[in-house]
DNA sequence: TCCTCAAAACACACCGGTGTCAGTATGGTA
DNA sequence: TACCATACTGACACCGGTGTGTTTTGAGGA
């Protein structure tokens, strides 16, 4: 009868059975450094003997914080959702923390007492808020006030960096729309999303530039407003393909839009590339399995949520990890040159 | 001075507070039926006062259980596991329990043990299995050895009631081909999953019924193995299409290949759904928007998830819930009469 | 008025870790 | 040989809840 009971083994358990008091077990656990090297090997032979995992609730309790981290999203899209998620995986799959997922809704009256009752409720060490709620300062603030440290993610640099992983989506939709000026196009309309985000913003600016460097004037009949969805795009799409002269190419400010204004331009007899390029944003599912395969535009999801996993839970580890992120143009057969 | 120090009130404020005892504190929180009316109304008097909520990882040290679920999946699909997500929230939402996520990899050789210590390191409460790992009898083989309770998803009923929440493909996949029959194909094709997937199996079983029962002969040469991608969707396509007399219909074991069999059609020139008709399994982003909109079978994954958390958490309630699921045909417009 | 007994509340140990500070070897120094 | 700094290790309280057994309270009956 080494273990007391049924249940798991405890820090008890190792101390009895090597002789030595919990705290010394507590130090080899914790890799504390003055400790006698025979003593660590003892204990960690029973360690092994017995199979002895510490109890994380017990540990939380002690250090008065846990090692949970949270996720708040409000499901922009499932790609992006799922790509975060296998970020922040790979940033703490070695330690001992954990992903606790909160989706949220934006357009609940509720949303802000409910993440604030979810937070006090579950005692987070910490959080990671992806756009487009992230660009609700509220959250943050709520966070700041319980004591919970947070990383937002969005599509400008809001915070300090300790507190903000961005993309250049102004930098990365100029690039995109100079690509679509380098193909020859001069006549690009615009998509854009819808008012209040940050990201249609920011895209939208992006747009500005771009023209502006190549001496395009702005026309706002070629500029309509969408709402993220295939169904706006569609609308934008149709709008935007019955000017004349009839634009060339056209931007959306996402995949699901884009594939909206490839949809409108298939109704009108036209066939893209050939009558019209079609570039998107978000290099989604979508994209690369529409026909003609969507150029887009891709943000190192993955990566940028690492780096926010990191900032949350190693900040001296954090100060190598970029916090600005530049997208990818993902070429694939929805642009022709002109 | 009310509250000791810095930090969040604890049951011990609230006892001292309000002038009773720990316990009665306890019995507060826990709605214990034997503690006097009067008695009741003043201590929650003062913890609504204090805002006091209680420490969950002390809570689950005493109770030597904790009131985290953990969703173990491999990526099958964004769209799916964050329905998945979606689902089990709507039924924890109100209770003190977390999601935690975990994400692996099916084909890594450590897979078994990764998910061995992550259960272990958390002491979750119970694990909610996603197909298609959760086809793995040794994944509920650990959990059984770590008493760790366990629910799993699948396309078939694998286990007890209490450990499973199915989707009856079989059934589904002959009523969306007995639905081609119904439009008048008579030859219709059909690209299974990758061999050793549940899934697949079961969807092939349904489409050998439905030919069954309207006596058509099975005819091999319209039958093609993809690995539920795109590319393999493709390949199949092609092969189907090459034959004579070349199917009016073809059924995909899911979207993705449903999009890669449109894409074949379109490359040889025919129209869908004029020239063929398809349809998909799964009604995942990409069905809705391709062109023409799939038609397709969906899983009632939300609802799915739902009772599969209810399991987990309320086995009393859970007698309520059903366990087998029937999928819906989405009809969209890839599909037409003979 | 005193006693009985159930209901209500309490005191205290316990869950499994960690922090603090004191205690014990050990080797070096005077 | 006595003394002291250094390196380890241990005893004990504590984190914030819950379970158990006991005491207090108060209503009803003798």
């Amino acid at each position: 009868m080494k273990i007391k009971r049924d249940g798991k083994p405890t820090i008890n358990d190792v101390a009895r059975l090597s002789g030595v008091s919990k705290k010394t077990v507590s130090r080899v656990i914790n890799r504390s450094p003055l400790l006698n090297e025979a003593t660590r090997e003892k204990v960690e032979a029973v360690i092994a003997d017995l199979g002895y995992v510490p109890n994380p609730q017990a540990r939380a309790l002690a250090l008065r914080r846990n090692f949970l981290i949270g996720l708040i999203h409000d499901n922009p899209n499932a790609q992006m959702v799922l790509g975060v998620q296998e970020g922040i995986l790979s940033a703490i799959r070695e330690t001992e923390f954990a992903l606790v997922v909160r989706p949220v809704n934006r357009r609940s009256p509720t949303m802000r007492e409910d993440v604030r009752a979810f937070l006090e409720q579950q005692r987070l060490y910490g959080v990671l808020i992806l756009p487009p709620i992230s660009e609700n300062d509220d959250l943050a603030a709520v966070c700041d006030e319980l004591g919970v440290s947070w990383v937002r993610m969005g599509s400008a640099q809001l915070d300090a960096e300790e507190h903000m992983v961005a993309s250049n989506d102004r930098e990365a939709v100029a690039k995109a729309v100079a690509y679509l000026v380098g193909r020859g196009h001069r006549r690009i309309g615009f998509v854009a999303g819808p008012e209040g985000f940050r990201s249609a913003a920011e895209r939208a600016l992006g747009y500005g530039d771009a023209l502006a460097s190549a001496a395009i004037t702005a026309d706002p009949a070629i500029m309509a407003e969408g709402n993220y969805t295939f169904e706006s795009g569609h609308a934008a799409g149709e709008k935007l393909l019955a000017t004349t002269p009839r634009p060339s190419a056209i931007f959306a400010s996402n995949d699901e839009m884009a594939a909206g204004v490839l949809h409108a331009a298939r109704e009108q007899g036209l066939s893209v590339p050939e009558d019209l390029s079609i570039v998107g944003f978000d290099d989604t599912a979508i994209a690369a399995h529409i026909w003609p395969p969507l150029t887009t535009v891709r943000w190192p999801i993955q990566a940028m949520a690492r780096a926010a996993a990191i900032k949350l839970i190693d900040p001296a580890k954090a100060r190598h990890e970029p916090s600005l992120f530049l997208s990818d143009l993902i070429e694939r057969a929805s642009v022709n040159d002109v």
